[in-house]
RNA sequence: GGGAACAUAGCUCAGCUGGUUAGAGCAUUCCGUUCACAUCGGAAAGGUCACAAGUUCGAAUCUUGUUGUUCCCACCA
């Protein structure tokens, strides 16, 4: 036993929830070793043996690994606080949990922080060390910061096997999304390719379209005369308008809308790109918007994204008239390829020249001033360059068939369900999946070079790869030639690992099987059962997870997927530092109690959908909770001098029509609990339940019920001791006892402080679970 | 441009597959309360369920359209 003491006044979470708190952390309560029929563990081997036997037994919820170098935000709160009633309610179910956490390294973002947190303080850069003492540093940096965010996922009551709690860089893990990675390879499921990506010229790395933001600046739009080679009725050329006049260099062709008269007896012309000499068709695209610029759009597929679409696009349609691409932009944000004088120049140096060059040609015909919003690297802002790289692509063309199919065939099911419409949509739309980064914190590729590999462009403005000065023509040609190979470990000391890492999320996509694995608890609690996470990253992570785990496990990662909404600031705007609106776990924790913050994510919130911190909720919140706390005082000492209440017979007490009620009201709410927790409609019910104990309960059962309990009037005379009030008062302390338990026990996936703390000094058998986390829930669902 | 959601009381939101008089919390007004709790209880007031048409015996709920708000994706040469 806890001994938790009945304190007299109001409730304090703050002498409660501590004193809770240490009862968990000296039980291994949330092991799913922990027997509760011998109230002890099992080992691992046993729990095994058992899930093999009763595989229905077993709940497990992989928790999202929050960035491991920052305590977490109250978003990663919020989902362990869902997290954590589905665990805390199936484990009263019967079930043997599993909530398993851990930490994400959070590739590019946790580079940066690193560099400016700890590293730049002491004087620090990659410049000034060597890689392996960066990573080395670094790890043990994000160690030591893990421990602080543990304590506040204990101090909401994630109710984790916390021993368990695992970083994306432990060597198993790595070893495991490693394997991965060489499986894929295998099964040629993975190339190096050469394709356009956002530059960031600062960090000197590729980034994914989501590691980009748009930034708004106003800029110039140069309109330029391209000459034709033959002209037509009386075109003699055509006009394009463009913000970045130096790309013309690189065009290679000009669009327009196949739908636009102006250009039609155009189309298949010939046009003389200046300055360059070069001759480029017209060719069409019906994205072309007429109504913007001449609606001409010059081609530069090689550092537009967009051009790089419609020149796919084309090719595919057109395979006798292929468009090509002509790289002129280097890494370094120098010009390059074939481009006579300008090589060299520095991309503002070289639109001046352009610029310049064109109007001493008599091409320039205006310029005006547009506003447009342009990508900048998420990290350091920096204007993103797109160029032609060569980059590591996985294939996911038959893996996102499989995980379109998974949801479409009800094997994992979205909440809210019209969610899989975006999930849908989004997968629909997905290509090639670029994984590597060019970044020092993360899993670096199993590869290796025999010598130094050397990305350059050559005279034609094409993508040149080399190693140890020998050109190849892809990877597969690398490793013919045995300069390249996939591998783990060094194949030999003359051998260079590939300086990439991979996207993060290409090793937080395996969470669910590498962290069971590294338990060897995957043939048992894989599939897992619940992926619960923020709506936000539905498409980037929850796809991925279902996709990696199809193509390594043949299996699906879990069978629900629970989105919860984005935690706002009071003033209903998204929390972020620059507007100075975040709020901490420590500014609510102190004031109002883990509990408390619990309902207030919980209590009528449904899937998907935002709230706000409302200080408001938080104390009604908060006096809710001190409502429970004074019955169940109440409650405690006016049933005092009954007897061993678990080992009287309901059929033998003479209960009065309202006891009747109360005892079937309580019973109905916990059954409807436990429906809606079953359809993740806990938020809903929660309502109901806190009304129900409030109202029903307290506000008319309670003060009905004290009439019969009083044994002496207000001047001390004895009253209510005729047989049949002795009987009637014995039933109504009964009732007293018996209801207040199935409330503490419905309540306690919601508020499990307080339920578990009162639980310690309510009257129970001792054959009881000491802990609320194993009495058994209060009522049996009819599966009729 | 593509996709999704939302629009219900002064505020924040419930209302699941259509079924009596549309609900809760907060706020407001009134009344009460020394025997668990003023972090209390009781009551009142407050809504053309955005608008329009349709389906139906019946619509806040289903369909279509309109208007407004929010989010995601793409794009703005």
């Amino acid at each position: 036993m806890a001994n938790f003491e009945l304190y007299k006044g109001p409730y304090n979470p703050q002498i409660t929830e501590p004193a809770v708190l240490e009862f968990w952390e000296k039980n291994p309560f949330f092991k799913p070793e922990y027997n509760p029929e011998k109230q002890e563990l099992d080992t691992t081997e046993e729990l095994k043996q058992y899930l093999h036997g009763h595989p229905e037994r077993r709940f497990v919820i992989i928790d999202p690994p929050p960035n491991a170098y920052g305590r977490p935000h109250l978003g990663n709160i919020s989902g362990y606080s869902y997290q954590d009633l589905l665990g805390r309610f199936w484990r009263m179910k019967g079930k043997r949990v599993l909530l398993f956490p851990g930490k994400d390294h959070a590739g590019i973002q946790g580079e940066i922080v690193v560099l400016r947190e700890h590293f730049r303080p002491q004087g620090k850069s990659k410049a000034t060390m060597s890689r392996d003492q960066f990573y080395k540093e670094t790890y043990d940096y994000f160690t030591g910061m893990m421990a602080e965010a543990l304590k506040d996922e204990k101090r909401i009551g994630l109710s984790a096997d916390f021993d368990r709690n695992v970083f994306t860089l432990d060597p198993t893990i790595v070893d495991n999304v490693l394997s991965t990675f060489i499986q894929l390879y295998d099964k040629e499921k993975v190339y190096k390719g050469v394709r356009i990506v956002n530059w960031c010229p600062s960090c000197k790395t590729a980034l994914a379209d989501i590691d980009t933001e748009k930034k708004e600046r106003e800029a110039s739009m140069y309109y330029l005369k391209y000459p034709l080679k033959n002209p037509v009725g009386n075109h003699t050329h055509i006009t394009v308008a463009t913000t970045r006049p130096e790309t013309m260099l690189g065009d290679t062709a000009i669009v327009v809308n196949p739908e636009d008269d102006r250009y039609k007896e155009l189309h298949g012309q010939i046009v003389i790109l200046p300055l360059v000499n070069r001759e480029i068709p017209i060719i069409t695209d019906g994205q072309v918007d007429t109504s913007v610029g001449t609606g001409c759009l010059k081609l530069t597929p090689a550092h537009a994204p967009e051009d790089y679409e419609i020149m796919l696009r084309w090719n595919e349609n057109n395979p006798n008239n292929q468009v090509d691409w002509i790289n002129v932009i280097d890494p370094e944000g120098k010009m390059c390829g074939p481009i006579g004088k300008y090589k060299g120049l520095t991309t503002i140096e070289a639109k001046e020249a352009v610029l310049t060059d064109m109007k001493a040609l008599s091409l320039f015909e205006k310029e005006e001033t547009i506003s447009q919003r342009i990508p900048v690297c998420e990290r350091c802002k920096t204007i993103i360059e797109p160029l032609m790289s060569s980059q590591w692509f996985i294939k996911i063309d038959d893996m996102k068939s499989k995980a379109i199919q998974a949801v479409k065939d009800g094997d994992i099911s979205i909440h809210p369900k019209y969610m899989t419409k975006k999930y849908n949509h989004w997968m629909k739309n997905l290509r090639d999946w670029p994984i590597s980064r060019a970044l020092w914190w993360g899993y670096r590729f199993p590869v290796w070079y025999k010598g130094e590999i050397e990305t350059t462009y050559n005279e034609e403005g094409k993508v040149v790869e080399l190693i140890n000065g020998v050109q190849v023509t892809d990877f597969a040609d690398a490793v013919q030639k045995g300069l390249a190979q996939v591998s783990k470990t060094s194949p030999g000391s003359e051998w260079i690992q590939d300086e990439n890492v991979f996207d993060t999320w290409f090793s937080s996509g395996q969470w669910p099987y590498v962290t069971l694995e590294k338990e060897g608890l995957l043939d048992v609690m894989y599939p897992t059962d619940t992926m619960e996470t923020g709506y936000d990253i539905l498409e980037f992570w929850v796809s991925r997870m279902i996709m990696l785990g199809l193509f390594r496990t043949n299996q699906i990662p879990f069978k629900d997927v629970y989105l919860h909404g984005i935690v706002k600031a009071p003033d209903g705007q998204k929390m972020s530092k620059s507007k100075g609106n975040v709020i901490t776990l420590d500014d609510l924790v102190g004031q109002y109690g883990a509990d408390a913050i619990r309902l207030l994510y919980i209590v009528g919130n449904k899937a998907g959908a935002s709230y706000r911190i409302d200080s408001d909720k938080l104390a009604g919140n908060r006096n809710f909770l001190n409502k429970l706390w004074n019955a169940a005082k109440y409650v405690n000492f006016s049933t005092q001098d009954l007897s061993a209440p678990w080992e009287i017979e309901e059929s033998s007490l003479s209960f009065e029509e309202a006891d009747r009620q109360i005892l079937q009201k309580a019973r109905d709410i916990a059954l409807q609990v436990e429906q809606k927790i079953k359809k993740f409609r806990f938020g809903i019910v929660a309502v109901d339940l806190i009304q129900s104990f409030w109202h029903d309960f307290c506000d008319t059962y309670l003060e009905q019920v004290k009439q019969r309990l009083y044994t002496k009037d207000k001047e001390g005379n004895p009253i209510n001791n005729s047989p049949e009030a002795i009987a009637s008062r014995k039933a109504g302390q009964w009732t007293l006892w018996y209801v207040l338990g199935v409330y503490l026990k419905s309540l306690h996936p919601y508020i499990p402080f307080i339920t578990e703390y009162l639980w310690d000094s309510y009257p129970k058998a001792s054959t009881e679970s000491k802990t609320l986390s194993y009495a058994s829930w209060p009522v049996t669902e009819e599966t009729s």
